[in-house]
DNA sequence: ATACGTGCAAAGTATTTGCAAACGG
DNA sequence: CCGTTTGCAAATACTTTGCACGTAT
């Protein structure tokens, strides 16, 4: 069950551009542990705690690679931050709540939210969309 | 049926301030005949063509505060840029479909989508919860 | 050897903020 | 009159780009 997302994602961007260098493949291993979304900020400072040297500008630019292959999906929680995480084959989709108060970003998955969205694109002549869905809330801490 | 939307905003905003300027009522009234999200450069174009003399940064201050009024709701597409459209009490709610080829963006209603939503964040310990549901894909058009 | 990837720094774009002047009540 | 709002310009924050160098094949 380890790295198969890693090893896929690197064959993709290899077969894509007949080549795989240091940096894209440093952001690939260190998405590979993360569940949940990470800004590129994050993912920068997570892989130089971790000793290794890259460039702001590659992560951006590996992510770039990665969403166009829809290795990963980008994230928008409506703070101006993108947020990238690893799509997985198996479809352990989910989605993200928000908590405007704190902040706390938590993921929740749905199977009757997935079939309506499916529905919707499919009724629109939309092909197979990717979907973001965001809900802003004041979570149980948070309400006083 | 006219400007009932409009006339609310001013009032709320009046209520919290004590005051209304200009600027402010431009914005407001602009958005009162839109019916689907708009940017806040387009906010500010439409209304300099009108012959309104506005700040950019005006725009963007009214549009905050109406946000945190909730009479606006914050959509974000998915391109860095931050959308706004009025929110009607009526509930005349919808979610964006959005073309990633053409960039078309055009509005859904789905109520079995908004009854999951509300199951979902109900079943979480979230308080009525603003939502946002951006579906990306391929329009009909774009497909060949 | 050659073309693509990378890092750095500079540029770009959307949004926010400081401040003096205008304005509403 | 007094405090809020406005417009402009400067600042900020995230992201992208230009370019010289490094690296994989």
């Amino acid at each position: 069950m380890k790295r198969v997302w890693a090893d896929s994602a690197l064959a993709r961007l290899r077969a894509a551009s007949g080549r795989t260098g240091g940096a894209r493949r440093e952001v690939v291993d260190f998405l590979d542990g993360q569940s949940c979304c990470l800004s590129a900020q994050q993912i920068h400072d997570g892989l130089r705690e971790s000793g290794i040297r890259i460039g702001i500008a590659s992560v951006y630019r590996a992510l770039d690679g990665l969403t166009q292959l829809e290795l990963v999906q980008r994230v928008e929680l409506g703070d101006g931050i993108a947020r990238f995480e690893p799509v997985w084959p198996g479809g352990d989709h989910h989605h993200h709540l928000v908590c405007d108060d704190c902040g706390k970003v938590e993921p929740f998955e749905d199977p009757t939210l997935e079939s309506a969205i499916e529905r919707v694109a499919v009724g629109h002549g939309y092909s197979a969309a990717a979907h973001d869905v965001v809900l802003h809330g004041a979570c149980n801490d948070c309400r006083s």
